[in-house]
DNA sequence: ATTAGGACATGATAATTATCACACGATAAT
DNA sequence: ATTATCGTGTGATAATTATCATGTCCTAAT
């Protein structure tokens, strides 16, 4: 967790024209000044469920994983966000508290600006409160649909569409490393670890897939698809 | 879906205050001469996923149900809402086609105005915008929690939930009579609908209901909420 | 160097859930 | 009146998933 960035390089932001559009470049240069930029390791902890909210924060770079711990501290997990999967937004405007943790799975950057700062802007600024409302909405959506969609999968297919789904959205590519343990795979789609490990073991054995420790290769992406639909 | 409402009685409404509470009296009338009231019959279908979104809805009276169509066009529900946990709000602003369907259990009586006139008072009343943003984020962070509390019990405790749930929050009573078929919480909580009739009727035998059709009379609240915690 | 713990892996068995088959009553359609 | 359909209900059996046991490999801690 490591402080960066003095110089105000807000207007190279490539997320800036995505719910900046509405904010003029006097008032961006005041943002500027007043934010934040903080860099996690994987593995650390970028929001703790219960925490007060006091920032706004989004993800400028990498990759982090929703989580929420049950009564019997077992973690489910939400979902997982990179950038433009908005972050803080969930429970900002819900609650005060957190709801959900965050936590890096890549080398993560985000930045942070004073939550009454954006409120303050948001009443001035309808057009980037209306931006702001847009993306809570598509990023719940995401949420909600992706959850319904695993839902009514079994456990194969389950494990499919997840390794779809990171290599067409995450990594745009058939072979990756995955940046989750084989556990959290299991708490993010509702199985447990031991059966996530024969699924992918399966797909392995099928030559749908090579495996190399956290290095997944997709050998045959069309049954992959297959499994994921009809599983 | 019959006509109502040529009246203006908005300052009499109930829901006024909940978001509203920022529009002036003025601008208030406004809204009361362009919203219209219409009224659904239980299994009247309020939204149908895939049309277009041309109005801002809200429930003033009675009971629905959120559902999407799978591929293979069998539907899993996503929430139950009563008013102020508000329906069209999920996909208004981050889309122009809605991607859930609402269909009355109750009689159900609702709100409706043109969304760009909605978009229009919040460009101008920014205190409005965040309201309806709170409105966003809660609506659909209880429908997160609640599938990720199901997500974490077995059958019985899934039933339980439900139970607790149309007792505690809906008819704040523990003698109610269920508004969905046993399908319809089958196709809620991600089991077969044999599993939840052998689910109610285990709870019969066990004294912890008694049934009598769709007529429920929880006998034991305790035992079901232990059911529920640990199912 | 050794120990402890965690991630990955596999097999055996138990528990849970789905599927299929059938039945009955109510209701809608003809 | 009769058929068809749907919701409810139950039992038998099959399929799926969880649990428990065990082992290996790797890494962190001492």
């Amino acid at each position: 967790m490591e402080e960066m960035g003095k110089k105000c390089d807000c207007d190279q932001c490539q997320l800036k024209t995505l719910f900046f559009s509405h904010i003029g470049t006097d008032e961006l240069s005041d943002i500027c000044e007043i934010k934040r930029e903080e860099n996690f390791a994987p593995g650390e902890i970028l929001i703790n469920e219960g925490e007060p909210i006091r920032e706004f924060i989004y993800l400028k770079e990498g990759l982090v994983k929703l989580s929420k711990r049950t009564k019997n501290s077992k973690e489910q997990i939400l979902s997982f966000s990179k950038p433009f999967d908005f972050v803080s937004l969930l429970s900002v405007f819900s609650s005060d508290i957190y709801k959900y943790s965050v936590t890096a799975l890549q080398p993560t950057t985000i930045c942070m600006i004073n939550l009454e700062v954006v409120k303050i802007f948001a009443q001035r600024n309808a057009m980037f409160a209306m931006d702001l409302m847009s993306r809570i909405s598509e990023a719940t959506d995401k949420i909600i649909l992706d959850n319904l969609e695993i839902k009514r999968k079994n456990l194969k297919g389950r494990v499919a569409h997840l390794l779809i789904y990171f290599a067409d959205n995450i990594f745009n590519n058939s072979e990756f490393e995955l940046p989750v343990s084989r556990r959290e795979i299991a708490d993010y789609i509702g199985m447990t670890t031991e059966n996530v490990i024969r699924a992918l073991s399966e797909f392995r054995k099928d030559k749908i897939i090579k495996i190399y420790g956290k290095d997944i290769q997709v050998l045959d992406m069309q049954r992959l698809e297959i499994i994921s639909e009809l599983g």
